[in-house]
RNA sequence: GGAUAGGUGGCAGAGCGGUCAUGCGUGGGACUGCAGAUCCCAUCUAAUAGGGUUCAACUCCCUACCUAUCCUCCA
């Protein structure tokens, strides 16, 4: 396999071992307000990507951090009068809601930041007595003149860098990060030696990373938009403490979402948020358009750019039905078919899940055209190859798997359609368009019917 | 100013030194009880600008211009 490493500034092998468990962090949201498509991007890309390395017979420990201490969380705790984690428990439980409506369900476990203050004082110890953070009247900071490699990952050099707009003037250096905010009035606390306060934001994901996978991992993910400072404030941290050449093996970063080609973001306000789109389009509809990219390379956010995915996710997934009406109970999935390891060899290219669409689409135009003349291993096998690229790119919307819909939604189908043997059209229409209002959505194929609920069927708007 | 990624047909977006993907859109046809879906054919005949290398450049090199992101919190 192949992928872009930031670190790199390239695309490199990507050589995992088979022997041991995979371990892969990713930068999770601050819960502070509600998620944007931007969030939608990254963590679906790391879905697919985690869920084809499993797919492909790797093990793999999937971490994500939420950041539940922050400083934009205390902000909108005093807007609304609340204390800070009432804010931060809402959107952490609406984080989980909207992932899981975008069938991104691969990671293994959240930590929270919270949670892992004394892993965080821990490192915060090692660095003053190593002499790399020191105590000033408003924290600890980290004292980047300490760490010469500071500012690597996103290749800056550091005399070159636009002078920071902090004026803090206890600190050495402008650009030297906090690790520990001392508490101000009214503001949340932990105790520690060095005074009330909360932890900055970089030490959080360190002191988890290390806890779980140690002072060396697999893979780092996250947005560009993480890569400086925070992940390389996170190196600076790690390998100071561990003394490491390297915090991770591969940094792999999502580009952008844009809005007429600026960066979606809230002072624009131009940011899309994901229950807006997810109640005119399907979940699948969402991850086909952000996953028909190229993973790094930022993009374009428009309406038609759903309408485009949306078209081709009913086009793979009527076929995929169809296909499977024709098998019924003799479906059989199987990895070994040439077809599967030709596809395979794309998506090991960098992770070109739109390279693979395109060539899945052609497939799919291919058996359309004689779907009625193929046999029942051709059946299965293009079965089998939707199946396969629905295991990591979640884009084929299927049936329901609630049997007692699915029993109703099939009777109802064979009363239709001895209706429409006997020609009793109106009838027969009448269920369609009843079945259309209940988000089941039905095709008739000759004297089949293929059928799956409509993803547009919208959804709770709490 | 520095770093990074780019500038391709109506739109999206690949690859390749010489035969110009693919999808969407558009036009026509077939099929169908209807709807939908599907298929076939056609259409659009592109490459920011200026140099250079070459028998040949969209593809390599140089210059200019332009765009986005980061350098402050951010997926």
């Amino acid at each position: 396999m192949r992928i872009y490493d930031t670190m790199a500034r390239t695309r490199i092998a990507l050589d995992l071992p088979h022997n041991r468990v995979i371990r892969v962090f990713v930068c999770g949201p601050t819960v502070q307000d509600n998620f944007h498509i931007g969030h939608a991007r990254t963590y679906i890309f790391f879905d697919a990507f985690v869920k084809y390395l499993r797919t492909s017979g790797y093990r793999v420990f999937y971490l994500q951090n939420i950041t539940d201490i922050d400083d934009k969380i205390i902000d909108r705790a005093n807007a609304e009068g609340v204390s800070y984690d009432v804010i931060s428990r809402r959107y952490t439980e609406e984080f989980h809601i909207i992932m899981s409506r975008l069938r991104v369900d691969s990671v293994n476990f959240f930590a929270h930041a919270t949670d892992h203050i004394a892993e965080i004082l821990a490192q915060i110890s090692i660095l003053i007595r190593k002499g790399i953070a020191y105590e000033t009247d408003d924290g600890v900071y980290f004292d980047i003149s300490k760490f010469p490699d500071y500012g690597k990952l996103w290749g800056q050099n550091p005399d070159t860098l636009l002078s920071s707009s902090d004026t803090s003037a206890t600190k050495k250096n402008p650009r030297d990060f906090a690790i520990w905010k001392k508490m101000k009035p009214g503001e949340p606390y932990w105790e520690s030696p060095w005074g009330k306060g909360r932890p900055g934001w970089h030490i959080e994901d360190t002191a988890i990373t290390d806890r779980y996978f140690g002072p060396v991992y697999d893979i780092h993910g996250g947005g560009m938009d993480l890569i400086f400072p925070h992940h390389d404030a996170e190196i600076a941290i790690e390998r100071s403490i561990s003394g490491k050449d390297r915090l991770v093996d591969y940094w792999i970063h999502t580009g952008m979402i844009n809005v007429n080609d600026e960066k979606m973001s809230k002072s624009l306000k131009n940011f899309v948020t994901i229950r807006e789109v997810l109640r005119s389009y399907g979940a699948e509809d969402l991850r086909f358009a952000l996953l028909n990219a190229n993973f790094s390379s930022s993009l374009n956010y428009s309406e038609s750019l759903l309408q485009e995915a949306r078209r081709n996710v009913s086009q793979i997934s009527i076929l995929y039905n169809k296909v499977l009406l024709k098998l019924g109970d003799s479906a059989k999935y199987r990895m070994d078919y040439d077809m599967i390891s030709s596809l395979n060899s794309i998506v090991r290219d960098n992770m070109d899940f739109r390279g693979l669409f395109r060539d899945v689409i052609k497939l799919v135009g291919s058996w359309n055209a004689d779907l009625e003349h193929l046999g029942k291993d051709e059946l299965n096998q293009a079965y089998s190859v939707l199946k396969w690229v629905d295991s990591f790119a979640g884009i084929i919307r299927k049936g329901s798997s609630d049997v007692t819909v699915s029993g109703t939604v099939e009777l109802l189908l064979n009363i239709r359609k001895d209706l429409r043997t006997i020609k009793q059209y109106q009838l027969a229409d009448s269920i369609r368009s009843r079945l259309l209002e209940m988000g089941v959505y039905i095709e008739d194929n000759g004297s089949d019917t293929a059928w799956w609920l409509n993803s547009a069927e919208g959804g709770d708007d709490s």
